[in-house]
Order: structure tokens, then sequence, then C-alpha cells
DNA sequence: TAAATAGTGTCTCTAAGACAGTATGAG
DNA sequence: CTCATACTGTCTTAGAGACACTATTTA
């Protein structure tokens, strides 16, 4: 038998069913805290508990356009190059045989940073939708396993800021070094030294261009900060040091 | 509808079918080189080119011992706390609607590290297997996507060497710091000072505990060295770096 | 003996941490 | 003026890279 011979014959639904899902990791900085939008669950399983936006994949979808499409779905969250999608990184498979009680499920979770954004509105699948600072989430009343998800997820973004430049996906275009620290201090819970954080960030070649405008200082003062865009460095030479 | 009626109501047959398999990216280092564990396909499709081994995922079985399976039915090399599975690590999901021409298929593959070991032996699916040096593999005729497959294993583990103490997960259990060297200057393909790595390695607090024994030296002579075993440092602090 | 490999010591330089000091805005 | 934030400079120290030197084996 040939290779089209072959192909012919073959019946997909010979086997027993399986479904892939997307789930989204959608990470924020607001008001200096880490947050993660959750929506709540519409329909059965979990009805009413909170869970990631996120659904099943279509049969001739790719796996990134899905998480996006669900997204735009649910939260009415959409991709646009400079915020939203500035970064996606797929987080894995999470597939343990009884995650999901409707039938086997493998699901493939996306990160996505963010910058603060307009508020969102509930879609299809979904009954309410909210940021949620990421330590007031109760993980153990998350839909499915969730918890785990959202737990790779910070994990993920903590390990990526201390090597790559993306923390400026959480930012506006055009940000300040300040901006810049308010998100690793957000990401990473701790606080930096400014000064050593101006350092660090505008001597990295590649990290940070200057724009050269000034921002407005915010009320009660303080001098202008210079404005930056993101640079094109892929990889941060030396890394950012997380304190420990 | 309450959730033990939906359930009951629900037909998982009712979707378009996915199928989920998974991959191993198999590493050792053998004679100083690093080296992957390949098959050759027996059956369509990619019938008699070279790939990776795994396969297809029970409904009712977890996916990291799914790949434990595939790799041992098909190669013969089996899972032993102490030699392979001292590393599993999930690579990721691999899901483009086109990467296999049977149906749609979602692949998950796992990357282990295992010391180098006897001939594997061909099995269910192969009708052929051995190890290749990763710089001989013919990346373009390797089945379905395995050459980004393994290209995102090799990455990773290289990654991985930086700042986890991994690398001895490709040594046998007691081993000298010349071996764990020619570990690191095989997988990222760099000399590396045996001086200041000895230095490094050693005064690592958790990375090597002393076994209080000597190795032998090996013909033409030598002082002998220290054994050592692997100690519980789940992270090296700093990292190991990487010449660029 | 020479050759090979193991291990120690030492110097230099980069860069991180811990600040002091200056610049420029708001109120 | 004071207060707040932005930015620059300086000192100290950890640790990487580049070696020289000593130790212990085989041939």
């Amino acid at each position: 038998m040939d290779e089209r011979e072959f192909l012919k014959a073959y019946d997909p639904h010979a086997f027993p069913p399986f479904a892939v899902t997307v789930d989204v990791v959608l990470l924020t900085v607001r008001e200096g805290v880490l947050s993660v939008l959750l929506v709540e669950r519409e329909t059965h399983p979990f009805r009413g508990r909170l869970a990631l936006p996120g659904g099943f994949v279509q049969v001739d979808e790719d796996l990134e356009a899905a998480a996006v499409r669900r997204l735009a779905q649910e939260t009415g969250v959409r991709r646009d190059g400079d915020s939203v999608g500035a970064h996606v990184e797929q987080l894995g498979a999470f597939g343990d045989p009884h995650r999901d009680p409707r039938m086997r499920v493998v699901s493939v979770p996306y990160l996505v940073f963010a910058p603060d954004l307009p508020a969102p509105t509930p879609g299809s699948g979904a009954s309410w939708v909210a940021w949620v600072p990421v330590r007031a989430v109760e993980t153990d009343r998350l839909a499915f396993d969730h918890a785990a998800v959202l737990g790779a997820g910070v994990e993920r973004a903590r390990a990526k800021l201390e090597y790559s430049p993306v923390a400026a996906a959480f930012c506006t275009e055009e940000f300040t070094v300040a901006d810049l620290r308010r998100v690793y201090e957000a990401v990473w819970g701790v606080p930096l030294d400014p000064r050593n954080f101006h350092r660090k960030t505008t001597g990295t070649p590649g990290f940070l261009v200057p724009v050269g405008r000034d921002s407005v200082p915010g009320p009660g003062g303080g001098r202008p900060a210079a404005l930056y865009r993101r640079g094109d460095a892929q990889l941060l030479h030396p890394a950012m040091l997380r304190p420990h």
C-alpha cells in the first residue's frame, strides 16, 4: 500500500475522541499590581466559577489563533500589535486525563502581556469578566486546573523578565524608565533601587531607545522623565538580576 | 439543567476528531558529541523517513507516561530513575493544522537527558533506531515537523544547562568534573576552561557532592579525578555563563 | 623521563549593590 | 520655600576570564 491509499483508508473517527482547548493567561500591571484577566463561566462544567478565558480549538485553526479568538470572544480584548499581542507565548500543554469531566481534553495555554487596558466586556461563554490582582485570586476555586496554569504563567513571566526585554510589553508604546521599573516591581513583587535600575536599563544596548521627548510629571511634581520605546534586543546581556 | 444532566447529554463524538501524540527528544553525549535518538518509520505517513520516537496518546493515559511508553516500545530504552528519566521535561505543544496528513494532530514533545547507553533495538513502528549526532541530522528529511521539535529541544537543553544542574543527568551516577565539563562542551558546542569550570562547579553550593573516591585515569595517564554525585540544588546561583 | 590530566592560586575587569549628590518639576 | 521624582557619579565587592603553577597518574 502506498501513502495515498493509506491516507484514503484512514478513518480518524475510529479512534477515541480527544479535544484540544486553549486558555489565555493575560497579565497586566494596574496601579502597581500584577493582575490577570478572569471570566465567570456561563455554562457547565464549573458554571459560575472563575476561569481563564479559553475554549475549544477548531479543526482547521492554529493554536495561537484560537487563543486570540477566544480571548476576543469571551472578553472583548482584541489583538493589536502595539498593545495586546505585543507578547504572546505558549505555556506548554496540560493534559491530565481527568482535568475536564466532559471528555479527554488537552489544553494549550498561552501567556499574553498587555498594558493597562479599558475595562473588558463579557462575551460568549462568560457572564462576567474582570482584572483580578494575582495575589487576590482564590486559586482553589478556579475551574479545571487553571490554578496550575496561572501559576505556570506567573512563574514564566517572572523568569522571562530576567533575560528578555518583554517587560516593555506591559507598557504603552512610549514609557519612562520608572514605568518599566514599576512593571518589574509588580511582577517580581520586590522593590528595586530606582538609580541602579536606571543605570542598568539605559546601559544595556538594544533594550531602550530614547524618543527624545519628556513625560509630563504627575500630580505632586517631580522632574519630567525621558520617554523611551522598546529597543530591538531579543535578549538581555547580562540579564536583569531578581533579588533573591 | 444541572451539571450531572449536562455531562450525561454530552457527546464527545459530536465534535470533529483531534488526535494527541507525544514525541521524545532523547539527548545524550557520546564520544564528546551531542546526539539524539532517531527511528526510521516503518509505516505511512513518512514511511522510511527518520523521526523522533513517539506516537498516539491513549484516552486514559498521562502525557508523560505516553512519551515514556512509546520510547520503550519503539527503541527498547526504558525509564529508570538513575539514568533515562533522571530528567524528563515537556517541550510544549506543536499543533499546526497540517503537520500530519492523516488528521488534525497536536503533538506534545518531551525532552529527556540520558547518559551514554547501550545500543537501542528497534521495536513497534520502527525498522531502525540509532543515536545520531545532532549536527549530522538532515533536518529537512525528518518526518512531520520534527526538525522544529528537535531544534526546540536542543535550544531548551542549551538554556537549561545555564541555570539548572541537569547536566548531571547526562552522566552516570558518579562522575568527575571533567565528565561534566564534556557535557557542557558538547551541548553548547564550545570549549570551556577546565580550571575555571572546576572552580565554578565545585564552588556552587548544592551542585556537586563529593563521593570521597577517585576515578581511575584513562589510557595515556593523568592524575585521578575526584568522583561526585549530583547535589540537591534545583537552581544554579549564580548561573553558569555560556560564552557568547 | 615526558605527556596528560587534576586541582590551586592569582590577577584583572565587569558589573551589581549601596549609597551621595545634583537637576527639574508641582504646590 | 518644600517635596517629589529624575538622573549622574562613586565606592565596594562578587564573580567571571585568563592565565601560572603544582600534583599525580600512564607510558
